[in-house]
RNA sequence: CGGGACGUGGCGCAGCCUGGUAGCGCACCUGCUUUGGGAGCAGGGGGUCGGGAGUUCAAAUCUCCCCGUCCCGACCA
């Protein structure tokens, strides 16, 4: 019998979708204070999921983890003055505490450049302490005019890394390798996300960088989101902090720093680049499940059950997140929808037909196909089919970004590409005042790649192309 | 912060124009029948109608102010 579709579909109104699917996978709700977030148990899971395998990528890097108070000082923010005129509209600042005002205001962290600034001025002494490679785990805040769950919370959570070196050679190739080796592999390799790796216009600068790295996806709906960021800060915050030290000939020197970040906004990335109208589609080497067992209904034995329990069992001993769902006592057909909303990759349905034929039906999440298997060697094809969905999820949003990236020559162009996804111009052909002209019709420029689709050594070399878009 | 739309049980909505203090679908609870794609029947619980002030015998309904949500712009991970 036909239903009314359970989420509102893409193609009729996707911020009205992205709401839907947010509400009926249980992932978010917006908390009581404007702009916070509450991130329900499957989110996080997915969340937690995505801090594993990023911290794993940041450590072999070599940055090692700390922790930096939550409130700063003031008077640190004021120090970098492109840092304090960038981040002063979005601050939230304790002037009260204790029942007293205090002498000095504290500001919640927007983010941590002039804490750890001050810190690593007292930690590098010489230039044996180099690099000083750190990364903290933590929530910042950034007060918003529009919020929207994970894509732009006043609070939100994320990594910043931040790093001090000798050479602006060493600080720059270490802000590439973030970008490179941690964002866009994780980006690619995890959550099947292309991403397009160039640097920011100065324009889109970070407040007090000299040079912004980026990772730029395509959402469904042709929009872009940018992934995560990595910036050279030059000497900026090393003269203001005063991070400097003695290089081998006893000459005292200044460092060079970077900061990096990747928040929970990826979460909005995952759910709006691989997401359809059934759901969340979640690729497998992210799922925290990645395959349930479904028992369709039991015998008055329990012979299906037992059968269902086996089949997981043997999965998670092949190293397979699986989960056994029983409840026999809720409709199929509701059970069914549910994990397709939460996105799970691979669904392994049981019942006693199946069982009479020692068969199960596999159904795949990212095809919307099932079949019958043969039981036996069930769960020893599950990590394959696995690997085939996460390189077909890959595959897709590959195959549709660049369906919906269009090869322009001018601003008129421009912008009607970007109706419906990205156009590459020649950033000489569209330069600074062509930049702005877009900017009045909510287009911006994403990034700057070379020919070769990298990070352009010089952004002003001939064959440099810009990538234009609305972005979130 | 500028433009637009909207706030009514958990979610989605009707009622408002033509004031008479709430209703529908889904969800929830109980029972029975069901269970291979969001089940059926019967019974039941839950709402100071976003908040405040005003008009009135009487306000979800009319007036004003505020708050919030969503969309479109200015800013950002």
């Amino acid at each position: 019998m036909a239903k009314a579709p359970v989420l509102t579909p893409q193609s009729e109104d996707f911020p009205r979708w992205y709401q839907d699917v947010l509400n009926k996978a249980s992932l978010a709700e917006n908390g009581p204070v404007r702009g916070t977030m509450v991130i329900r148990p499957y989110a996080y899971a997915l969340w937690e999921r995505m801090v594993s395998e990023v911290d794993a990528r940041i450590k072999a890097t070599g940055a090692e983890n700390a922790y930096f108070p939550l409130l700063i000082p003031e008077s640190y923010l004021h120090r970098e003055a492109e840092h304090v005129e960038g981040f002063s509209p979005e601050l939230a600042v304790v002037t009260h505490a204790g029942g007293k005002e205090l002498e000095e205001p504290a500001v919640v962290r927007p983010t941590s450049e002039t804490v750890i600034g001050e810190y690593m001025a007292k930690w590098v002494q010489s230039y044996r302490d180099l690099p000083l490679l750190l990364n903290q785990w933590a929530n910042v805040v950034r007060w918003e005019l529009r919020p929207r769950l994970f894509l732009r919370t006043s609070e939100f959570l994320w990594q910043e890394g931040h790093t001090a070196h000798a050479t602006a050679a060493d600080a720059s190739s270490y802000a590439r390798r973030i970008l490179d080796e941690v964002y866009a592999d994780f980006m690619v390799e995890v959550l099947a996300i292309p991403v397009h790796t160039g640097v920011k216009t100065a324009a889109e600068r970070f407040a007090g960088a000299i040079n912004t790295l980026a990772c730029e996806a395509m959402m469904r709906d042709g929009k872009a989101l940018q992934m995560g960021t990595s910036h050279e800060l030059g000497q900026n915050f090393a003269r203001v902090f005063d991070i400097g030290f003695s290089d081998s000939d006893g000459n005292q020197q200044l460092c060079w720093t970077t900061s990096w970040g990747v928040s929970t906004r990826m979460m909005g990335g995952l759910i709006m680049a691989h997401g359809d109208d059934s759901g969340l589609r979640v690729p497998p080497r992210l799922a925290e499940v990645q395959v349930v067992v479904m028992v369709v209904r039991d015998g008055d034995d329990g012979e299906v059950s037992d059968a269902a329990r086996v089949l997981v069992q043997r999965m998670a001993d092949l190293g397979v997140r699986a989960r056994l769902d029983d409840r026999v006592d809720v409709q199929f057909g509701r059970r069914a929808t549910d994990w397709e909303l939460k996105g799970v990759p691979l669904r392994v349905e049981l019942g006693p037909r199946d069982l009479a034929e020692s068969t199960a039906v596999v159904a795949r999440r990212d095809t919307s196909t099932k079949g019958p298997v043969g039981i036996d060697g069930l769960a020893a094809s599950v990590p394959d089919l696995l690997d085939e969905i996460q390189a077909s999820m890959l595959a897709d949003a590959t195959e549709r970004r660049d369906d919906h990236t269009f090869d322009v020559a001018g601003i008129e162009e421009a912008l009607e590409a970007t109706e419906t996804g990205f156009a590459r111009i020649a950033w000489a052909d569209l330069g600074v005042e062509g930049e702005a002209r877009l900017a009045s019709d909510a287009v911006t420029v994403r990034c700057l790649q070379d020919a070769a689709g990298g990070v352009p050594s010089d952004p002003d070399a001939p064959g440099v192309t810009a990538i234009v878009a609305r972005a979130y």
